[in-house]
DNA sequence: CACAGATGTGCACACGTGTTCACATACCGT
DNA sequence: ACGGTATGTGAACACGTGTGCACATCTGTG
């Protein structure tokens, strides 16, 4: 057994050649006791452990990720979480890649705030990168492919880009809801809207503006808000002080959703007998037994499951063609319409 | 110029070697290149930036970080998000971090579903780790100090555990609460408490028991929730069946208090005249309008920047001494006490 | 006995970087 | 002319691992 090589005065991770060492192998020996499969006479591999053990050695996964195999670390560019919704999403995604074996690196915000973009993320030999479709661009896209890191793209559809996507049919569940309402024979809709520019936003309203369309009719008012609970009660103030008449709530969100019902609340009309109110997302809130409200799923575990399914392929097959897979929206009645 | 090295035949990332090999130049020019203050003939420099904007080249961040320099990466041990303040917490922790140029490596959930430890994460060669006080332990704290991790622990004091750590005094807040209530007459005490082994949760009880006492008064009903709305709407009706003179429901978090005001709304109660209802941490609920909730604030900035700073003085000096920094929890009066 | 397979061994290499070092050139001041 | 400083250069080394390779021993089979 070799003396202590001095391990407390140096404040360096104690290494596989440090162990050795004190072990009296080679490090050849420690490597093989660490790695599956590895040969070492059981007595040698004991006492490796007993050493590691009391010195807290571990192999240090970045210097071993530089050997062909993989970092195992998963970039997730989770956006602003502007929607509630999202940060539910960004904490099961992670929970699910760590399940698999991967660390997700979380990009909280990608703005000008943090002085961050995803591209300073590339520096890092990620084995992926999970990005929400609104910070994609076909540069990134390039980028990615030619550091051999692949991407999956989650929340919107990609156009003409080459990369792995998942998400939700927007417009097909905002139809489905406005049907239901439609059914329940209103006639007289209001939107709260999310900020536009946004794909989901979009798309929500551009499946609301149809299923009306369809139906012979016109939105009677419309007011934006930022997917959050406070612009959606202003929202639906202002909306109920220009048209008295509005019978149904259509929210871009559960959130704008839940501010609408504290507006109504606050007026003192009853919901769903005076107007009706409707989300999207399903988030938890929306499950609350205050609200109860009929919403659209935009499921998270499915999608989470997607991702991580995408990812997987493409570590396998780091050549596979690129797969986009839609998640289809369901109505969730409660007790708003 | 030299012949493209076969870079598109090979999955492997692009190296400083391969655009060197491209530029006609030494690695060590190219390394060069891409470190501040480096000498490199500001021609050769230029074509090392062209080819390598070509070739997607960016240094290799983990190759770099064998040479004694950091990871960047900081662990952030986010625990299950029972309390909804936990994850605005984590979002804003994690785009701090980037600020700091450091990356969140997230641990969203540690239990036994997701089948990952934190020990797990001692792999990487991590520059800190940030961990909520619930998943300590003196095993953890000895294991990171012989790998040299500066660790960071929020929420919770840590006796004679020896590590850094920012919490929010927790006792003291609940204390300040209850005096509000008490001194606007209340005298029959409801709580809606959160899980109990958790030290906010147990502090917070501690603090309502304590100044109840030193006001001769005693408790006249408790429920246990889990930090949720749905448990804090269940908790006040059983409540309110079973003692109809509760004038003040002190809650452990303000999700719970939301639950407590839509519960006690369905019982035709008026908030705050018949019975004031107080939360705790002011998470962004309890600034919604419809219910504008009286709650104690764990402030979230403050304890954000708090970790960054000790971090940041762990990573300039490893020897350092410990250090405790404590969060002054204030009142927020809103209307619902 | 020869061969194949299993187990075991340490040396040397590779991975992708940043840095050190010795050498080179140019410029300025004494 | 000499010394010091600035700029520039590529070879070699270090960082901390896992792996390939040649060699060694043992066992079982034909």
């Amino acid at each position: 057994m070799a003396k202590d090589p001095d391990i407390k005065a140096r404040s360096r991770r104690v290494t596989a050649q440090m162990i050795a060492d004190l072990a009296g192998v080679s490090r050849s020996a420690v490597s093989r006791a660490f790695t599956k499969g590895g040969y070492v006479e059981a007595e040698k591999r004991q006492r490796i452990y007993e050493v590691a053990a009391e010195h807290g050695y571990q192999p240090n996964a970045l210097a071993a990720s530089l050997q062909g195999g993989r970092s195992q670390l998963v970039a997730v560019v989770a956006g602003d979480f502007r929607n509630t919704h999202d940060s539910e999403f960004t904490f099961k995604l992670c929970t699910a890649l760590n399940k698999s074996g991967l660390w997700p690196l979380l990009i909280a915000s990608e703005d000008e705030a943090s002085g961050i973009t995803v591209e300073d993320a590339l520096r890092f030999p990620l084995d992926a990168i999970v990005i929400r479709g609104g910070s994609m661009s076909a540069s990134l896209v390039t980028r990615c492919s030619k550091l051999g890191i692949p991407m999956i793209c989650y929340g919107r559809p990609l156009g003409n880009i080459e990369a792995d996507a998942v998400f939700c049919q927007n417009a097909a569940g905002m139809r489905k809801i406005v049907d239901v309402l439609l059914a329940r024979g209103r006639r007289n809709f209001g939107f709260v809207a999310g900020p536009p520019g946004y794909h989901s936003s979009d798309e929500r309203r551009k499946g609301l503006l149809d299923a009306l369309a369809d139906a012979g009719l016109a939105l009677r008012s419309e007011h934006q808000g930022d997917f959050n609970v406070n612009d959606g009660y202003a929202a639906t103030l202002r909306m109920m002080d220009e048209c008295t008449d509005i019978d149904a709530i259509v929210c871009a969100n559960d959130a704008s959703a839940v501010g609408a019902l504290g507006a109504l609340q606050s007026l003192g009309k009853n919901v769903p007998n005076d107007v009706s109110v409707t989300g999207f997302d399903d988030a938890e809130m929306a499950r609350w037994p205050m609200f109860s409200l009929t919403t659209v799923s935009n499921p998270i575990s499915p999608t989470v499951e997607a991702v991580v399914r995408l990812i997987e392929r493409r570590l396998s097959d780091l050549g596979a063609s690129s797969q986009t897979l839609e998640i289809v929206p369901e109505v969730q009645l409660r007790q708003t319409h």
